[in-house]
DNA sequence: TAATCGTGGCT
DNA sequence: TAGCCAAGATT
């Protein structure tokens, strides 16, 4: 099979079929950035409303630079891996300090940037800066490796050094390949007007980018890790996969760490009309996040008396239940270290702006609907 | 190389 | 429901 065909087949299905999406209707690198770093271990439909409200209050480089870690974490309170805010904060600051506010399209300095790994830079560089740079990412993985009926673990650095020559033969970059492309309007139906508008911004140009999003696209939308629609796929006679009946085992992947249960406690310790909250550690799991303190803070003492909400939430490989306990402050004071103390009294407004783990967030739905905390609060 | 880092949706 | 999965990067 050529991949000369695999590519015109793909154009025209994602002409016809790719998703209008927010990212999709822009050039503006910093966009396409902020939109592979949220889209990173996440689905389309949970990023698309952080995207939106991020570009709101993070509408440039420069604005970003200029936030504070609070704000920025705050953002993407929900989002999971914090770690990606962080680093696309610092590294917005660097583009200003480094590179006059502009991200650079060269492949080496993208890849100095922290957050910005060898997908990332591959899907900058190609969709909003046109050039011919491959990127292999779950999605692509499972349709290589169903095309081409590998049967070796993906994950493996053998394979993976396979799929990104894969990826790269089809964007253009093997020998043979022209790096200049066909335009993807040239694959559309005239009649079909509606679909026809979707992808006027990239037309005659940019190429890289489209072939990049085709691949993913399919991934996510047709041939799916589990069901994959192979009556609705544009490659199903070229896929070895489907020749050998191989769709469901295909792609070979490692298996997951089992999860545990753990049961925890949230306790809702007030004083006049305040909550004790605290400042997780500044390192490790959700670090820089405020949470209700899951333990009577040393030397102080409390009543905690009422469950007020049963939540279940998970981490990472854990299953949590949190039983969140109201409670009253008598006397002492919470321990603190530092300076800036890790330890708040906060009105509960307050706790709308502060970046809150998302399991007491979830608490506190539930505890303030509680009688009890309406009346401390009170 | 393998572990770490979140969360929500789906089956 | 318990397990699996999603546009990975970092150490």
């Amino acid at each position: 099979m050529q991949p000369r065909q695999i590519q015109k087949k793909l154009l025209s299905w994602f002409a016809r079929h790719g998703r209008d999406l927010p990212w999709r209707r822009t050039r503006d690198p910093y966009r396409i950035w902020v939109s592979e770093i949220m889209l990173q271990q996440t689905q389309v439909a949970t990023v698309v409303p952080y995207y939106r409200r991020w570009l709101r209050r993070f509408p440039s480089v420069q604005s970003l630079a200029r936030a504070n870690t609070e704000a920025v974490l705050k953002q993407w309170e929900g989002l999971g891996y914090y770690r990606r805010a962080r680093n696309l904060h610092a590294a917005a600051r660097e583009v200003v300090r480094r590179h006059g506010g502009r991200l650079p399209a060269e492949r080496a300095a993208l890849l100095a940037l922290p957050g910005i790994g060898r997908y990332t830079a591959g899907a900058i560089l190609s969709i909003a800066f046109g050039r011919p740079e491959p990127v292999v990412d779950g999605n692509v993985a499972r349709v290589l490796a169903r095309l081409f009926g590998i049967r070796q673990n993906v994950k493996s650095a053998r394979v993976q050094r396979r799929l990104w020559k894969l990826a790269g033969g089809l964007v253009g970059v093997a020998e043979g390949m022209p790096s200049k492309s066909e335009p993807v309007f040239k694959h559309v139906r005239r009649s079909d007007q509606k679909q026809a508008w979707k992808f006027v911004a990239w037309r005659g140009k940019e190429h890289p980018g489209i072939l990049n999003q085709s691949l993913m696209e399919l991934g996510a939308t047709v041939c799916t890790p589990r069901r994959p629609r192979c009556d609705a796929c544009p490659l199903h006679t070229f896929c070895v996969a489907l020749r050998r009946g191989a769709t469901a085992r295909l792609p070979n992947i490692g298996r997951r760490a089992p999860s545990r249960l753990v049961r925890q406690r949230a306790l809702l310790i007030w004083r006049d009309g305040r909550v004790l909250i605290r400042r997780r550690p500044s390192d490790g799991l959700l670090c820089g996040f405020w949470e209700f303190p899951k333990r009577k803070p040393g030397g102080m003492q409390c009543l905690n008396g009422r469950r007020v909400a049963t939540v279940r939430h998970s981490v990472m490989s854990q299953r949590i239940v949190v039983e969140a306990f109201d409670g009253h402050w008598l006397g002492g004071e919470p321990p603190r270290q530092g300076r800036r103390s890790r330890w708040r009294w906060v009105r509960p407004a307050d706790l709308e702006r502060l970046p809150l783990i998302v399991a007491h967030r979830k608490v506190l739905g539930h505890a303030y609907r509680s009688p009890s905390a309406q009346s401390s609060a009170a």
